[in-house]
Parts: structure tokens; sequence; C-alpha cells
RNA sequence: GCUCAUGUAGCUCAGUCGGUAGAGCACAUCCUUGGUAAGGAUGAGGUCACCGGUUCAAUUCCGGUCAUGAGCUCCA
């Protein structure tokens, strides 16, 4: 006799024990033809699944999150079916559901092409047409072996046997097609009539490289066409913003075959990088850092006792001067240390914070390379914090603090935070991991914001949390960190002398709260679809004359402009003010003032922004009131975009 | 680094089933002085990524190299 408590609190009760399906067929017709799965005391479970006790159950459709879940991972199933219908010699390893959508990794003796993704996802729509019901069975491990070893699914047999423990295994068949699986799957196939395959790669075994290549192909798939469509627009809009199309089109850098994976800047790029490290500097330097520099070649010597000649050696650009080995620095910490050990410190001289604008070499793996994103010379915003153990969670709080200032600057509301905890591989004692994972925990919960646990994500010398900012389409892109290590400074000899005149090896808080320059003004070119906010944009102001009548008085508001600090193009060329106004608003200048003979009487300038608006004539007082306004508001409300 | 794809004018792209190439925009010159997203005419511009092979002939076919793109792996 169960009685079934629905999420909105009401009960009903079955004379005999029911499955999910039932059950939703008791609440209405139409509840049962989109019901996907069920939710069971919290446990997502089939439509076939038999309840035979009392339970809270929540009916699963398209519009909850695991119910478009359990869509993808059937769609990967269906695609599964749809390659061995195909490609028979084509074996089964996985297929997992990933955001927006699934992937499914087959062996096959050659790649597959763009026409066999056409043909796939054809029979892919066939087969759902004919709304085939999905099965789920339970065998038992030998049975299962076995029924693979006879299929020839070599794979799948391996999976079966690293799956831990002895319980018995759930399979679904559609058709002929059956597969190994958790579950839930869809009640029938029909009920797949979103997806799309978007793209085809090699993808190891395992994903370990030094296993065998498999032919991996991806699909998205959504609850409903509307839905599929809404991504597919997403993605077009994601391409618009492609931070290597813009900066090509906004001249703000390139990259050449000559340089792999370095950035020649031009000059308005580097305007707003420039823009950028001026901004950081000043904020760093009231946040109580002090700036330094340091060598970029440095004898392998100090790479060595840093350990990292041991572990990155390949990643790094070498060369050689009178038979010595030199490394261009892949990082910054090595360096830092070298100044903190110049002068014997006290612990009254802690905590000392020295930040370099530091420029950084690493041999990235060619096929890893990506526009800005990721590249080979790169410039962090980097800064270590020599203190006392005892500091850690003050000296953490008070990053935050500015991460949150500078991303606030940006733009960005939203942050993601991330704390990793102890791996396996590491060094400092039991006792120290415990004190600097609570301290980064304490100065997280201090702040009050929600965070994710990554255990044994830290990297082997200590904690570390990270952070991530949301774009405004919604990516997540994780920029600032900031690591307790306790093992470098020791390495490379770092003491300070303590209140009882002991001698102590400070803990270095590494950090950066935009990553790399390079990888933020991407991210930023990204997020403003090159729109920049006017303290960051290139030109702030473009003075356009009608005739050249306006020519003098142009010339003459571009230099009081400039005067006032601002960066301003006056375009005096012989071209109707139409073509100007289009080129200046493709470019992205936020600000245009027009110039005919009526401003010129008035001494006045027509400004219209690069949205479009019309703000009227003005001033120039008012105009460079306006001005001000905005530089000073930098890129808090996004409105200007 | 691995798999697959791509590389033609400054940019975006056509094209050549093997006979050394074309458009739009940009650029230059001239005409036009025009009030809020493209005024007109003329012109210049390419060893078809690089190296080798096949061929009477290669930008085109084949091999290699480099770079780029997508994904995998990696990311101190």
């Amino acid at each position: 006799m169960p009685v079934v408590t629905l999420p909105d609190g009401s009960h009903r009760s079955f004379a005999e024990p029911v499955s999910v399906h039932d059950v939703a067929a008791d609440i209405g017709a139409g509840l049962a033809k989109a019901a996907l799965a069920g939710r069971v005391n919290g446990q997502l479970v089939d439509t076939s699944y038999r309840i035979d006790e009392d339970v809270d159950l929540a009916i699963v459709t398209e519009r909850d999150e695991d119910g478009v879940d359990v869509i993808r991972h059937s769609t990967a199933h269906l695609l599964a079916m749809a390659v061995k219908d195909l490609f028979p010699e084509a074996q089964v390893t996985i297929g997992p559901v990933i955001d927006n959508g699934f992937y499914y990794d087959f062996k096959y003796d050659r790649p597959f092409t763009n026409e066999d993704l056409a043909r796939i996802e054809k029979r892919m729509e066939e087969l759902a047409r004919q709304d085939i019901p999905v099965a789920r069975s339970v065998l038992s491990r030998d049975e299962a072996v076995k029924l693979f070893q006879d299929m020839g699914e070599e794979y799948k047999v391996r999976i079966i046997q690293d799956i831990p423990g002895n319980e018995d295994l759930s399979f679904y068949r559609q058709s002929d097609f059956i597969d190994l699986c958790r579950g839930p799957h869809v009640p029938n196939t029909g009920k797949l009539k979103a997806f799309k395959l978007t793209k085809v790669a090699g993808a190891y075994w395992r994903g370990d490289t030094s296993n065998e290549q498999l032919q991996r192909i991806y699909g998205t798939a959504w609850g409903n066409k509307k839905e599929l469509k809404a991504y597919l627009n997403r993605l077009e809009e994601a391409e618009k913003r492609d931070h290597r199309k813009i900066g090509k089109k906004l001249d703000l850098f390139h990259m050449q075959e000559e340089a792999p994976g370095m950035v020649f800047w031009h000059p308005d790029g580097w305007t707003i990088y420039q823009a950028i490290e001026q901004y950081l500097r000043e904020k760093l330097r009231r946040h109580g850092y002090q700036e330094i520099r340091t060598p970029q070649v440095v004898s392998r010597v100090l790479w060595e006792q840093s350990g990292h000649w041991d572990k990155f050696g390949d990643d790094m650009f070498t060369t050689t001067s009178e038979k010595h080995d030199f490394a261009i620095k892949p990082m910054n910490c090595p360096c830092h240390i070298q100044v903190f050990n110049q002068g014997l410190k006290s612990y009254k001289d802690l905590p000392l914070r020295l930040a370099e604008f530091g420029s950084c070499h690493r041999n990235e793996a060619s096929g890893a390379l990506h526009g800005l994103m990721r590249v080979r010379g790169f410039t962090q915003d980097d800064a270590h914090i020599f203190c006392e153990e005892d500091a850690i969670q003050d000296e953490v709080s008070k990053f935050i603090e500015l991460l949150h200032e500078v991303y606030s600057d940006f733009g960005f509301s939203e942050i993601l935070y991330k704390l990793s905890t102890r791996p396996e591989k590491r060094v400092g004692s039991d006792e120290v991991w415990d004190k600097s994972e609570a301290a980064l925990e304490q100065a997280l919960n201090r702040e009050g914001v929600d965070w994710e646990l990554l255990p044994g994500e830290g990297a082997f010398y200590g904690p570390k949390i990270e952070f991530s900012l949301k774009d405004c389409i919604g990516r997540v892109w994780q920029c600032g960190t900031i690591q307790v290590d306790f093992s470098m400074p020791g390495r490379l000899g770092a003491q300070y002398v303590a209140d009882n005149s002991e001698r102590r090896t400070p803990v270095m808080l590494h950090r950066a709260v935009l990553g790399s320059f390079e990888r933020f003004i991407g991210i930023l070119i990204e997020d403003y679809e090159g729109a920049f906010p006017t303290w960051l944009a290139p030109t702030q102001v473009a003075v356009l004359n009608i005739t050249d009548n306006q020519r003098d008085f142009c010339e003459k508001v571009a230099k009081n402009l400039d005067s006032l600090g601002y960066r301003v193009n006056a375009d005096l060329r012989n071209e109707k003010i139409g073509f100007k106004i289009r080129e200046h608003t493709i470019n992205k200048v936020p600000f245009l003032a027009v110039v005919g003979d009526k401003e010129v009487e008035t001494g006045s300038v027509a400004v219209r922004t690069r949205k479009g608006e019309d703000l009227g004539t003005m001033t120039l007082e008012a105009f460079g009131a306006l001005l001000a306004e905005e530089v000073e508001r930098k890129g808090k409300t996004k409105t200007e975009n």
C-alpha cells in the first residue's frame, strides 16, 4: 500500500506497487507523456522504477535540469546506437554528459569525418522517430563480461572489470543496442527531439596520453527545439566575441609564426594594457605592496634549488652563456625570495608584500596555445607575501578585499570561489596543512561567500583558493589565486628573526588578481565585445568636423581634452560626417564629438555615443565633466556596452 | 606533444578536375565641403605558408616542415 508524497506536499496512495510512470499517469495524461524520469527520495530513477513502499516522489520532465541531463545521457546512447548501426566495427567506450551536451568515445580504425557526422545525426533522428522503448536490466558481473566479450566490445569488458565491488550492474537496451549504464534513461527514444552533433576530435582512452587514441563525437541536446536553438545562438554570440577576431579588427595586437604564443601589442592594445597596469600599480601601493623588478634570465642553479628544473625542465626556455645553463624565468617566486633574502629581516618587517609585473615564459605544448588565453610569453600581476603562520588568515582576507575592489572596477559582479586542499603527493607536515587549510577556509567564511571545496586539488606545496569570474554571457574564467607555500622559502633559505630572536622560515603566499595580463585582456575583449569602458578605451573621444571650416576649432577641442588627460583623436579627413561616425562607431570609440558651424559659433560640441545615443550639444566644460564622470565610474555598470 | 582540419592581396573570402589568379572592404590619386552608420571615379597591390618530389608544366597532386583552428593531454 505505497503512499507517494509529491513535491507540493500532497499524498497519493495506491493499492499495490506502482511505477513512476503509473503515478505520473494518475496525476494526468500530459504529465505521463512528459515524464522522463523520477526522483524517489532524492534519487534519480527510471520511469519504470517500481515503488512498493512509502516515498517522496518528483516526476522529472524536460523542465528540470536533471531531466535535461537524462536526455543528454540518453542521446549519447542514441549516438552510440547510430554509430554501431552505420559502422559495426566501431567499438563503444564511454559516453558521459557534459555541460550543454554529451560526447561518446569510439574505437575506430579511422577518424570520423564531417560527412560521417551528418550521416550519424540523420540516423539518430530516424531512430528517435521510431520511438524505441529503452529497457533497463540487471546482470551479474560475470554475465556482463560474457555479454560484451561475445559482442566483441573489449573496452566495455575492461570498464566492467575495473568497476570495484561485486554488486550487479545495470544495462539499458534499445532494440538491439545495449550499453552498460548506471542510468536513468528516458523511457523511449521518442523523447529525444532536440539534439545536434557538434564536432569530432581525438581523445585518449582513460584520458592518458600514453594510451591509444579514440574518436570522440561531441553533441548537444536539450529538452526542446527552442532551447537547442537558443544554445546554438549562444555559441554564435560567443563566436562574435572571439578576442582574436576583435583584436584584429580593432588593431589591438597580433601574433605571427616567428614567435608562436607571444604577443605583438599594437598601440591601441598597449594603451589598454598600460591603463590596466597603471591602475593596478596604484591599487597595490594602496594595499601595502612594494613593487620590484627581477631578472628574466636566471641560472639553472636557482631553478634546481627551487625544484622547477626537475619538475618542469622541459617546459622552460633555456639558454647558455659561457658553459652555464640559464632558464628564462617561468615564474617570479624564486627571484622574489632572493630579494627577501637581501639583508636580515625581522618579524617587524612582516608581512612583506613584494609585487612584480613579472614577465614570464613557459614553453607550453604547441597544441595548447590559444590566442591571448594561452600563451608562451606573459606577464603576471604577481606578488608574494612573506608572513608568519598566524598572519595567513588575515593576509588572505586582505587579499580577497583587494580582489573584490579590482573585479568590481572591471564590472565583474559574480565571483566563484574554490578551495583546493592537500593532494596525495605533498610536502609539509599534516599539522601545517591543517592550519593553512583552516586559515583559507576561515578567510572565505569571514567574507560570507559561497565556496566550493576541491579536495586533493591543492599544489604540492600548499592549499590554494581560486577565484573565477563570470562574464556577461555566463562563461566562467579562473583569474585570481592565492596559494600558501611552506616549501619554497625554506628551500631557498628565506629566514627572519622572530620576537624571541630565533631564526624562522616565513610562510609565503603566492597571489595574483588578474592572472596574466594577456589572458585577462582577452577576457575583457570578449566580455565587452571590444567596447571598452571609457577609462580603458584606447581612443576615448573622436572629434569630427563636418567641413574644413571647423578644422581649427576641432584641433582646439582635441588639444583641450588632451591636456585634461583624455585620449583624443581629431578626425579631420575630407569625408562625410556619416562616414566618420560609422567608422568610429565600428571602432567602438565611446564618445564622438561632432563640430559644425553652429558648434563653432557657440563654442560647443554635439556629442554622440557609440551606441548611437545623441547626448545633444554641450559646452566643452560640460563635456569634460561628462568624461570625468565616465572615467571615474570605470567598468562598474556595463550599460555603456 | 597527440588526432583531425585549415593556410590564396592589409582584412574577409571566391577560384584553378595541373597551363603562375579574382571579389568586397581597406590603401593611393583625383573629383566632391557633404549635419549624425558607407558620395563618386581611377589606380596600385599576390613566388597562392615554407621546403622537397612527380610532371613538358605545380598555387592545384604527393611527402615533409612551420603556423593556425577544434578537441585531447598539460598548466609551477
